[in-house]
DNA sequence: GTAATACTTGGAGTTGGCTCCAAGTCAAGC
DNA sequence: GCTTGACTTGGAGCCAACTCCAAGTATTAC
């Protein structure tokens, strides 16, 4: 597959894809005899996982060093399970939070319904 | 209160206070004679409410313009309210993706568990 | 009265995360 | 064989959101 199908198919552009591999965040993309990127199968399950973390907005610093340690092998398991452990609370808190803002939002639209509603009335008088 | 202790009460620094307030983040904050910032009960709020939806991911832009139309008045209720609800939609759809994320952490984590005792078994054989 | 401290402002600098650009290479179509 | 178009690279530029700085003023402590 090509930059150009990879970025269409995840909707990430070919910029964002070669910062992404030459910022370490996802390993080295095969390429062809040429040197031009061939990405195969393997190559974007990375970039879709690498996606999927960075909307949940874990950074390119610890995803890089997730990598890292990735192309490490074996003796790594553990960091990078750790690591994930700390994304994983970081993630679930911010998640909390926003559910809480999500509640605060909610209440003030409702806020903002009854004082519509009155004002109508007022209106209408 | 002054911005000190503000920065202080809500830990967040006095520069992005006054940041904030330049910005039109929170409306303009009540004055000493001398000009110095004295965060009246009502200035706390809005810090408080900016740092929440900041901390929930709202932009500085569509908070500032939500601060802009409360400054014109009750006739825009109205618009109040929808900015707040196309907020909170997407706020919904964020916290959606997140927590399908965290699943998948949750589930990685798990993966790993299972291969670290496979790879210590194998070392005590 | 003067030194220290906490504030004021406008504006420059920094960081994270892209995004764009110039110059070059290569394969395909005419 | 030459143009077109998709790719390559290194590096510059950009945007959001701060963060820092210099120069100045006001209050307090001695």
């Amino acid at each position: 597959m090509t930059i150009s199908e990879v970025s269409q198919k995840y909707g990430i552009s070919a910029d964002t894809l070669r910062y992404y591999e030459k910022a370490g965040l996802i390993p080295p993309v095969n390429r062809k005899e040429n040197g031009i990127r061939d990405y195969t199968e393997t190559d974007c399950g990375w970039v879709e996982f690498i996606k999927c973390m960075r909307e949940a907005g874990l950074s390119i610093e610890m995803l890089t060093q997730y990598i890292a340690l990735y192309a490490k092998g074996n003796r790594t398991l553990q960091k990078r399970k750790d690591l994930l452990i700390t994304e994983r609370d970081r993630l679930k808190a911010r998640i909390h939070k926003m559910q809480q803002t999500l509640k605060r939002l909610n209440y003030k639209i409702s806020v903002y319904e009854e004082r519509i509603v009155a004002c109508e009335k007022k209106l209408l008088k």
